[in-house]
DNA sequence: AAGTGGTCTAGACCACCAT
DNA sequence: TGGTGGTCTAGACCACTTT
């Protein structure tokens, strides 16, 4: 399934050319992901470097979040790790920090549409190009947490508006279905204003404050293939990080 | 300056196990901010393990941000990074994305005074115990971009009030006159509103959207001992993240 | 039993820093 | 010159997974 690897001795170290080979197999989706690569023997000999070298190679790339290690089945291409996301740390803020449940979400309507400046700028179109525009509704229960709009290239996603996508997860479709895997995204955090539509939807005053999340993710070659606009209540958000 | 280290070998991988004898000398603060840990070879003479064991510690310790390692001159305890703290992220968010500079800080008022619930809760104090309270304005040329309120427990900080603070960085300060580094910082963000005394510092209105920061720094032994409000214009803070 | 990654050793040589 | 960390090797043994 490999070719053979050429990693040669002069001034960058070792370890560090082959993690750089291997991170061009995965971002250039030659490995894809969930596969697994060559164990450490192999990359040892193809390579002409130690075991311990490609050890220090593939512990760097676990540690970097582009590959999971398994003992004793081997190493395997990692997907975006959204764990990670701004969108996943949506909580209850109040006194009783009883974390939400039970998240769903709800279409509120998909058509196909022009780009405007915002939405080509993100997904690298021209403006007025087509895109594949998706409004959903977050909720907890009987909650409405956020609004989400969704932005893709309809060059690329032809037929989307014919999928099913009530209480799917998009990320696989892109792949499944349209053989475009989301690589890597970038997140965008910030307090905004609601307009009156969203404010309504998530049945606020446009006074309450609301965080507005922008993500562009992804493809191989670091094509931009989503465009997500997120804007959740302000009052069920909290971020936590630890500064060592 | 050091003892010897006791590590057996028994399940715990020993590099995990000498990994944890370092954090205690650092988070007990017996091996204090700036000063250089035993070399590779001392560490592996005195626990009984190989240098590269020694070695795959270190590198771990680096990474998870403990300790800085210089070739040729040594490996140093290392003081928390506020560079990934939410509190470096302002920026311009206009069109002209040029980064702000040049900032300042205004001191408004300070005083000793007694803790409510919230700075209690925080500081791990009882409701009225007395606390050192310092209001400053955070400024970048004519801008006011944040407003902190900052909470010290009067005890650990007793004579704090006689101290000239302008322009001054806080945590040296806490190190050099009061025995008390910062070893490390929580934090939480939150879209709120500002009240209409911050507003007025901020010279925005209510409605604006507003990021609300809560910092709480330990020193050693995960002691608080110092809580921090910071309240910073929406439309010049924007976090960024990469996810992979 | 064979293959995988996880741990650990005992070296070697190098680049860098202080003296 | 001697001490430091940075890289790299060639093994050994173990724990885990699959066949």
């Amino acid at each position: 399934m490999e070719k053979i690897q050429l990693t040669l001795v002069n001034g960058r170290p070792l370890y560090l050319q082959l993690a750089e080979a291997i991170k061009q197999y995965i971002t250039s989706n030659t490995w894809q992901q969930g596969m697994m690569i060559p164990s450490e023997t192999e990359l040892s000999k193809t390579c002409d470097v130690s075991v311990g070298t490609v050890k220090k190679t593939l512990d760097m790339l676990a540690q970097e979040g582009y590959v999971i290690r398994h003992q004793g089945k081997g190493t395997f291409v990692a997907g975006p790790d959204f764990s990670k996301s701004f969108t996943r740390f949506f909580r209850y803020s109040d006194e009783n920090a009883t974390p939400l449940s039970e998240f769903g979400s709800k279409t509120l309507g998909k058509s196909v549409i022009q780009s405007d400046k915002t939405v080509a700028k993100a997904l690298g179109l021209d403006v007025g190009e087509k895109v594949f525009y998706l409004h959903r509704l977050r909720t907890s229960q009987s909650l409405n947490l956020a609004v989400e709009k969704i932005y893709l290239p309809y060059e690329r996603f032809r037929g989307i508006e014919h999928i099913s996508l009530t209480d799917a997860l998009l990320y696989p479709i892109y792949q499944t279905h349209f053989n475009t895997p989301v690589v890597w995204a970038d997140e965008y955090l910030q307090a905004v204003i609601a307009d009156t539509d969203t404010a309504h939807l998530l049945k606020i005053d446009t006074t309450t404050p609301v965080i507005g999340i922008e993500r562009i993710a992804y493809t191989s070659r670091d094509v931009p293939i989503e465009f997500r606009q997120h804007i959740g209540r302000g009052d069920h958000f909290k971020y936590h990080i630890v500064v060592r």
